[in-house]
DNA sequence: CGCGATTTGTGCACGCCTTCACAAGCGCAT
DNA sequence: ATGCGCTTGTGAAGGCGTGCACAAATCGCG
């Protein structure tokens, strides 16, 4: 922990200071963290107490701490954490350092809508090329990117110096253009097409499939519904449950995610 | 297991049997199974193993009949899964049986591409409104649906039966609109904004940030070509890193080390 | 200069999830 | 009827992630 990092403010220094292989979960939270500390940032703090950042990024603050010491710690005791130099922390590990380059295949109704989502170019990534299948499309122009055909995508992948792949295509053309991709050089792929990829090791996918949240939700929504409908199990020791019932007007728990609320109403 | 389930083919049964509780890592998963259960289906298979099954969710077959076993187990040992039943059975604890109201605020850029999605409409879900706080453009007609002022939410909700909200607004307006919608009765919000929601209890919230899963993805873009680019590791103080590098080229497991994402097809 | 208030970093225990491995059950051929 | 092969369902083990609780470290103030 106490390994001094070449990074701060000074230099980025290209390459390699070993990067530390953290926890998936934690990788996962990092840009909710990076997220809150912009705002801080422009709030005008310059530091920020685990507990703080972690009500901003809607986590536990132990979680934020253990997270946070995975990458080194920056952190000084009775202070709080630095929130510029956590700020180049995060955006190092991250590898938003360097801007990332990224194709866009599949320009129907959702990749219109994501090569015109300015969230992506404000983290550091840049939509540099665009790809569809149908001919009647290409040529048509986006943000002032041209559309090209999904024929010319090796060539312009390797020219633009492409390195994530996004896919919004239909499911059944979804296997063909990761290939594609793949063949190009491409590792990272984020699909939001129905289905699954299969792609060769060391290639990276990402899925994201807008009908399996609504199906999530809908069976919370279910399961509410069965419960409240059914006006309770007999017997069933209520006690054991923790924070199930809680105090009716006490608070709004911000980030608490749904707890299942274990009702051990097992079978029957 | 043995619980006769009044499900089948029959009777829908509007209520109440005493849903299980599932892991919620397994209810993530169930609308994969679906999905590929769909497509067998339409192959014209009527029994699956649940080797195959597995593979065509991209799942270890373990895992599956793990998760299957949690509904109630509808297999036969030496053959396979009902593919019909087996669908029935899933769609039932999804709480798909029923149509689901869904209620779209914010129509901009995804906005617009969710309303005209149909990923939704096909797995049982009907868009019934369209929310925007812009007047100018309030009026405008998708998909035959005409956007409607955010001000007439409450009642749009509560006459259209509307349980599920879709927030794709910018972040400064989502958590009003979230207010707005669980003032209104909905108790299930899938948010794309990107900003933590702060909901009462009992209120579920999903979220899906596009620019965090290219962060997640660059992430380990960054690794992996740190890893190439480093031959081997400079020894040092890094020895006071538990797990800190771990063999670069060594890595031949394929499900071992980081997890890839949900969604991966085992190559190799 | 020392003390108390504050906050980080982490050891530890617990629970969820995954995976292996195998017994139990089922159908089919003989 | 019987045995064989196939497939499910599950016990058990291990790994991962979470959250508590506390020692260590730092600052500010008297």
């Amino acid at each position: 922990m106490s390994q001094h990092r070449p990074l701060g403010a000074s230099g980025r220094t290209a390459a390699v200071p070993a990067l530390p292989d953290l926890p998936e979960a934690t990788v996962a939270r990092l840009p909710e963290y990076l997220r809150a500390l912009h705002h801080l940032v422009e709030a005008g703090h310059d530091t920020v107490s685990s507990e703080g950042l972690a009500a901003a990024a809607g986590v536990n603050s132990a979680k934020l701490r253990k997270d946070l010491s995975h990458l080194g710690s920056y952190g000084t005791r009775g202070v709080g954490y630095d929130v510029a130099r956590l700020v180049d922390q995060i955006e190092y590990v991250l590898g938003l350092t360097q801007r990332r380059f990224v194709a866009l295949v599949g320009i129907g109704n959702l990749g219109h809508a994501l090569a015109g989502y300015a969230g992506f170019a404000s983290r550091g990534f840049r939509i540099a090329a665009l790809f569809d299948a149908d001919r009647e499309r290409v040529g048509e122009k986006i943000n002032g990117l041209a559309v090209r055909h999904v024929d010319d995508l090796p060539e312009v992948v390797a020219e633009e110096s492409i390195t994530i792949g996004v896919i919004a295509t239909p499911a059944g053309a979804a296997q063909r253009v990761t290939d594609l991709l793949v063949d190009a050089g491409v590792t990272s792929i984020l699909n939001f097409a129905p289905c699954v990829l299969s792609v060769p090791e060391g290639v990276d996918v990402r899925k994201v499939d807008l009908a399996i949240e609504l199906q999530i939700l809908s069976f919370h929504a279910h399961r509410k519904a069965s419960l409240t409908a059914l006006p309770r199990t007999p017997g069933a020791g209520l006690a054991s449950m923790p924070s199930a019932v809680a105090a009716p007007g006490t608070n709004r728990r911000p980030g608490g995610r749904h707890r299942p609320a274990r009702t051990e109403a097992f079978g029957t």
